[in-house]
DNA sequence: TGCCCGATTAACT
DNA sequence: GTTAATCGGGCAA
């Protein structure tokens, strides 16, 4: 049986978490499947949230590790983040994509799109297709509606910059299985 | 108070 | 490739 991510195993570099999330089962009431992309986001680099100190928005990002932030995109999209490090470090791991393994009608009638490769590739797409909503923000990932399970067995994580940020965009903080059909954009191949 | 812009997406040309 | 939709944060005035 997979082992259940506790809040222990968020609190840690958001460089040690980020990649060991590649893999792992990502369920809200049932519904979500393996994640295939995320990306860190730290305090101390200006494409973050917390860069500029706490506020009304961000404040879960402040608090300890194992919880879920969740923030209004361009006014339109919701999107999904762990909050991870010991408290007050305000780093974050944005989830940017999964593929789909558990609730797939769900997630079809919420998203109104029947191919499986667009249900969730994309932090906007994915936190309609699993009904996350600000209704989540600072909810603790170890309990209900959240199922977080670790992943089994070897995975092939690659890493590279970040997608739709023009601060600190250099920094190779996206984390992705490689190879994977469910990415909302493919990785450059390696060198 | 007003203005600009963004960790996005889908529908255009 | 380009653009509208849509709204809160951050900064200027």
């Amino acid at each position: 049986m997979p082992k259940r991510l506790t809040k222990s195993f968020f609190n840690r570099s958001v460089h040690e978490v980020a990649p060991d999330l590649i893999g792992a089962t990502l369920l809200v009431n049932g519904v979500g499947g393996r994640l295939v992309e995320v990306e860190a986001y730290h305090h101390t680099e200006p494409a973050a949230h917390s860069f500029r100190g706490p506020t009304e928005r961000n404040a879960v990002m402040f608090g300890p590790a194992g919880y879920a932030y969740v923030y209004r995109s361009y006014g339109i999209h919701w999107c999904l983040n762990f909050v991870c490090e010991p408290k007050g470090s305000a780093s974050a791991v944005l989830i940017r994509a999964i593929e789909p393994t558990a609730g797939l009608a769900a997630m079809r009638r919420r998203r109104g799109v029947a191919d499986e490769r667009l249900l969730c590739s994309g932090p906007g797409r994915l936190c309609e297709a699993l009904g996350v909503t600000v209704k989540h923000n600072g909810l603790a990932l170890d309990a209900p509606p959240f199922e977080l399970l670790a992943r089994q067995g070897d995975v092939d994580v690659v890493a590279g910059p970040r997608i739709g940020i023009t601060k600190a965009a250099e920094l190779p903080w996206r984390y992705g299985e490689k190879g994977s059909r469910f990415l909302s954009k493919p990785f450059r191949p390696e060198a």
